[in-house]
RNA sequence: GGGCACAUAGCUCAAUUGGUUAGAGCGUCGCAUUCACAUUGCGAAGGUUCCCUGUUCGAGUCAGGGUGUGCCCACCA
């Protein structure tokens, strides 16, 4: 056999091909897969699942470098699993990505001179659906490019009918365990979007603002937002001040305010700082959490101060309708000109809550919410954890999660959003119109009542409005590992769950990774899966985050056109433990560009010189003279080395290795030394040379197969051996 | 205020959980090249493993303290 291999290897042209000729064998399915066809006919023992769901993957734009971590992470370890012989599911998923998705449209609506506020929500989840569906081929595409071997069969994405009826009927039994209850409480929220978000969803940003002293009454109080005191009448203070032990708790006082005299109430609490400030402080309870909760655990009063616009309010007098940036400084000239101002810490250090999308200011307001209770549902998580069933890679995110999941808050579920999976809830209309003989029972009306089709009241003919609020994408998506697979009836949910793997990236723990384990547990009575695998973000060469606005971004599409997949996978694979950031440099890329081709070239010098040889025997230990069988014992050390760390998820360190035994023993020592073997007139080191030569071939492709699937499987296709199959299939070595 | 990490060659990172002389890629410098491969080969320079104290036969690794950096959580008006 002699075929004349070109000089250098074409990632390109290699690529295309062999992902078709993957995906033509059926060997991502597990159905497909020799393991299971043998097993079926009894020649082996059912081989084990082995399961990884991949993260559903956004729809809304096109892949980046985090993704392309991910692909490559979690097809190494499918691969892996498939040559050792497992019965292994990869299952593709996309994201409708709710809240991240709608706001990507929206900058889209916005160069084009439109808003969603002035479109009807029906045409805007219409177009938003359309965009997506766009997106979805391209998306496809782009994961194939990386090489992932997953199962297309069965890709999923989170609106799917039967993954919105799973989300649905969590929430039902969620209601009717008393999980879930309707609140009017303070919410974070975002005068842009227009909507709700939970704290996961604001970042704290530091700035220095004015902080202002003024009088109010025979008290100074100190406030950075001016603005939203205009409803003040609460004045609060510590009841152990001894400062203002002259006050009682209730006691009133008239004082002159910003827009003329109001009566004042005393209110004595501990959540005051006697510290900070003046120890005396007034309240608003609309707009401020702590203040918030002050006023609950008092039963006073609030009134809203500024619209969900960030517009003040009609109670701000001649102020009404000014939005807040412009309202405050003309707000305390007012105060100045009135006496009020005491003065004005020009130097003050505090934290304000941002929108993580568009940084406006965080408005928290009072709204009626969908709110779920965590402690309960955190209680089976937190066990599950401690008592090791589910492990963490690296172990440290088990203390992380574990700290957040015992300090967990109410998590509000409902989005004031278009784009995600409605809220199967009804409201009552504001009127009762009884039915007749029932007008005494009407105090019995339900006011919501959760469920897929309009209800209908017992005593009432009135009719129930659709909740027009969506789901936080998260709620669902929490659900990803059982309502992907078909929970509970399917094969595919019987076989697959729990998973064995669940690779994703340690700044979505809270939000994705821990909700799972609670949502499943809740739901299924199991973990989600066994082993949790974090990696971390992904920089560019300097270390620093990639940022549009930097223009710093990494387009991985570039660098697989560039370099090749294979070369791009064993750069982010490199060099990468799990848990911390990796510094994305081309260079390395580059270097590994040059691997794949030493590889080539390693295959071509071994063709060139084997002819004849077109299988190996098993006996083929007995061939080789002890130089050569020495070779072939020190590649079976590596072996063992590099199993062992892949099953330690030491991808790094697996790949290292084998690239260092490739390049550096192998190209460099035994081929090297086996050109005088070659040139050897005894026809015993001739034969043995070429039998070594092959069979170190061979296992340097199986074991670079999982990093470097294209340019291995491309090597194998030309190799000439009997009973050969895809090397994706073939065993992994011992 | 609380929590979690990190600090090793010029740069980016390893060192498989305490074990020879701390390694690799990239970069730098020198030499070689009719060879499967210039996308090459051989070689060199480059380290107080942030600092201090301790445990140990033995510490980059463990403990205590310090310095610096990053991230996460939290309701100081």
């Amino acid at each position: 056999m002699s075929i004349e291999l070109p000089k250098t290897y074409n990632p390109e042209e290699a690529e295309n091909k062999i992902y078709k000729l993957w995906e033509e064998s059926g060997f991502f399915s597990p159905e497909g897969l020799p393991s299971v066809t043998l097993a079926k006919e009894g020649k082996i023992p059912e081989p084990k699942p082995f399961t990884i769901l991949m993260p559903p993957i956004n729809e809304n734009g096109s892949l980046h470098a985090g993704h392309a971590l991910v692909l490559t992470i979690e097809d190494i370890m499918i691969r892996y699993k498939r040559m050792r012989g497992h019965q292994t599911l990869w299952l593709p998923g996309l994201d409708h990505a709710g809240f991240e998705t709608q706001v990507v449209y929206e900058k889209q609506l916005e160069k084009e001179g439109r808003s969603r506020f002035q479109m009807e929500p029906g045409q805007l989840y219409d177009e938003i659906l359309n965009f997506t569906l766009a997106n979805k081929k391209d998306i496809e595409g782009q994961i194939k490019k990386m090489g992932a071997s997953c199962d297309w069969t069965r890709e999923k994405f989170t609106l799917d009918p039967d993954i919105v009826q799973t989300v649905y009927q969590t929430f039902k039994k969620m209601a009717d365990d008393n999980f879930v209850y309707r609140g009017e409480k303070i919410v974070n929220w975002c005068p842009k979007h227009q909507t709700t978000l939970s704290d996961l969803e604001t970042t704290d940003v530091e700035q220095k603002d004015n902080f202002y002293y003024l009088q109010y009454g025979p008290f100074v109080i100190a406030t950075a937002r001016p603005e939203t005191k205009f409803g003040d009448k609460y004045v609060v203070m510590h009841p152990g001040d001894k400062r203002y032990r002259g006050y009682k708790d209730g006691q009133k006082i008239e004082l002159e305010w910003i827009n003329g005299p109001i009566t004042a109430t005393i209110v004595k609490d501990e959540a005051v700082d006697m510290t900070f400030g003046t120890g005396v402080m007034t309240i608003t309870p609309w707009h401020d959490a702590v203040d918030f909760d002050i006023a609950e655990r008092h039963k006073l009063e609030r009134e809203q101060i500024i619209d969900f616009r960030g517009k003040l309010l009609p109670i701000a007098g001649e102020f009404a309708g000014m939005p807040i940036s412009k309202a405050r400084p003309l707000i305390v000239e007012k105060l100045k000109s009135k006496g009020l101002l005491v003065k004005i810490d020009e130097d003050y250090k505090h934290v304000v809550k941002k929108c993580y999308k568009c940084e406006s200011i965080i408005e928290p307001q009072v709204r009626e919410q969908w709110f779920l209770k965590m402690k309960q549902l955190a209680e089976p998580a937190i066990k599950a954890i401690e008592n090791g069933e589910i492990k963490f890679i690296p172990e440290h995110y088990k203390k992380i999660s574990l700290h957040w999941l015992k300090n967990i808050l109410d998590w509000p579920i409902s989005r004031q959003i278009v784009w995600g999976i409605p809220i199967p809830a009804w409201h009552h209309e504001p009127k009762c119109v009884p039915r007749p003989g029932k007008e005494k029972e009407i105090k019995k009306c339900l006011k919501t009542v959760i469920a897929l089709e309009e209800p209908r009241c017992e005593f009432c003919e009135a009719k129930f409005i659709r909740d027009p609020d969506t789901f936080d994408t998260w709620f669902s998506s929490g659900q990803w590992p059982f309502a992907s697979l078909g929970y509970p009836d399917s094969n595919d949910y019987k076989t697959f769950f729990p998973t064995d793997v669940m690779e994703t990236g340690g700044d979505i723990i809270f939000f994705w990774v821990a909700r799972m384990i609670m949502l499943s547990l809740y739901v299924t009575g199991e973990v989600p899966f066994k082993t949790v695998y974090l990696h971390g973000l992904v920089l560019d060469a300097k270390g620093r985050k990639m940022s549009k606005s930097k223009g710093n971004v990494i387009n991985p599409l570039n660098l697989l056109e560039k370099y090749g997949t294979d070369a791009l996978r064993m750069g982010l694979v490199i060099g990468n433990t799990p848990g911390t950031s990796l510094a994305l440099a081309e260079d390395k890329i580059k270097g590994q560009k040059h691997f794949a081709n030493k590889l080539w070239n390693i295959a071509r010098y071994v063709l060139m010189n084997i002819s004849g040889i077109s299988t190996l025997k098993p006996e083929i230990k007995a061939e080789l003279t002890a130089e050569d069988e020495k070779i072939v014992s020190e590649l079976g050390a590596l072996v063992k080395d590099a199993t062992e760390d892949m099953d330690q998820f030491r991808f790094y360190l697996a790949a290292e290795k084998i690239y260092h035994y490739v390049w550096h023993t192998f190209a460099d020592k035994i081929i090297e030394e086996s050109k005088t073997k070659l040139a050897s007139e005894d026809v015993i080191i001739k034969a043995s040379a070429q039998r070594m030569l092959l069979e170190v071939l061979i296992t340097s492709l199986k074991l670079l197969h999982p990093f470097m699937p294209f340019v291995t499987e491309e090597i194998y296709s030309n190799l000439a051996i009997k009973n050969k199959r895809l090397l994706i299939v073939e065993k992994w070595p011992d």
